[in-house]
Order: structure tokens, then sequence, then C-alpha cells
DNA sequence: GCCAACGTTGGC
DNA sequence: GCCAACGTTGGC
């Protein structure tokens, strides 16, 4: 299983209308960029990933899975931008900013803080397991601390 | 709202 | 294939 964080801006799709998807979850479109795009293309059923607020809120707030690999984006014609479906699993119980994460020595290499425009990333597991303890989680069976 | 970072486009 | 112009992202 891999890790991956993806980013919203709270005003276009929020956390809260991911969560209103609920097991259906919801594609997520709107992708034009061929690194984030590629990062999609490598995701497999099961993945889970951060639900990260950017431009407000700034923080991870949520925990999704994929549920359907790439396809086609359906805003688009163009034939060169896929996406994944995703669905939200739970709350993050204390949402951790970005504040925090660059205050985490441990975390200094992690996408969000060396590769601040990249909108689709992908998390180690070293990563994954910090930022959900930072954020009041179990990272592997997802149980409140 | 500003602006730095950076990805993309298009002329040459 | 270079690079200037331009557009977008996203933190502040």
């Amino acid at each position: 299983m891999q890790y991956w964080l993806f980013k919203s801006e709270p005003f276009k799709w929020s956390w809260d209308q991911q969560k209103a998807k609920g097991s259906v979850g919801e594609e997520w479109d709107g992708v034009r960029n061929y690194q984030a795009r590629n990062f999609m293309r490598a995701m497999k059923i099961g993945d889970r990933g951060f639900f990260y607020h950017s431009n407000e809120g700034l923080e991870v707030v949520g925990i999704v899975e994929v549920c359907a690999e790439a396809h086609p984006d359906s805003t688009t014609e163009d034939p060169r931008w896929e996406c994944v479906d995703i669905k939200a699993l739970c709350d993050v119980p204390h949402p951790v900013t970005l504040t925090a994460v660059k205050a985490n020595e441990a975390l200094s290499q992690m996408s969000l803080v060396t590769s601040m425009r990249l909108s689709v990333q992908p998390v180690r597991l070293e990563e994954w397991l910090e930022v959900c303890r930072m954020g009041g989680l179990d990272g592997l069976s997802l149980k409140p601390l």
C-alpha cells in the first residue's frame, strides 16, 4: 500500500463536501499537471491519502482512500488528463497544520514542504505515521490515540 | 491581495 | 532545443 496527499482549496472542494459523498467517493478531477497525474496513474485501489486544505486552512483535515484507479478526467476532452476517485475514511481529530509540519524535523523531506506547488504528492510511510500521530490517529489502524 | 516559485507555451 | 512570456498555485 502506498500513501499520498491530496490538496484542495476548501472553497472549491472541501473536506465536508468530500465526506458528504460517503463511500461512493468522488473524482479527483481538474489536475492539469503531469507530475501530479503520473502519481495518480500509480495509485492502486486501497491506497490511502491525506486530504489537505490549501490556501485557506493550510492543514491536513482528513484521511481518504483510493476507490477507483486512473481513468479519463470527465471535466475535459483532453485525453492527457486522468484522475482517480477517492472516498473519505475518517477525520483527523486534531488537524495538522502546515506550520506544525514545517516545525517537525522528521518531516523536513515531505513534499508538502519541499514541493509546495505539487497538488498530488507521495507520502513516505514514516511521514504517514508521524502526521497521523500528530493528528491523534494511529496511522495503521486509523483509530484515535 | 501580493508575489515568489515554478510549470507551460510558443516564437525563433 | 532554448528561453522569454505568461499563467497558476499557494503561502503569507
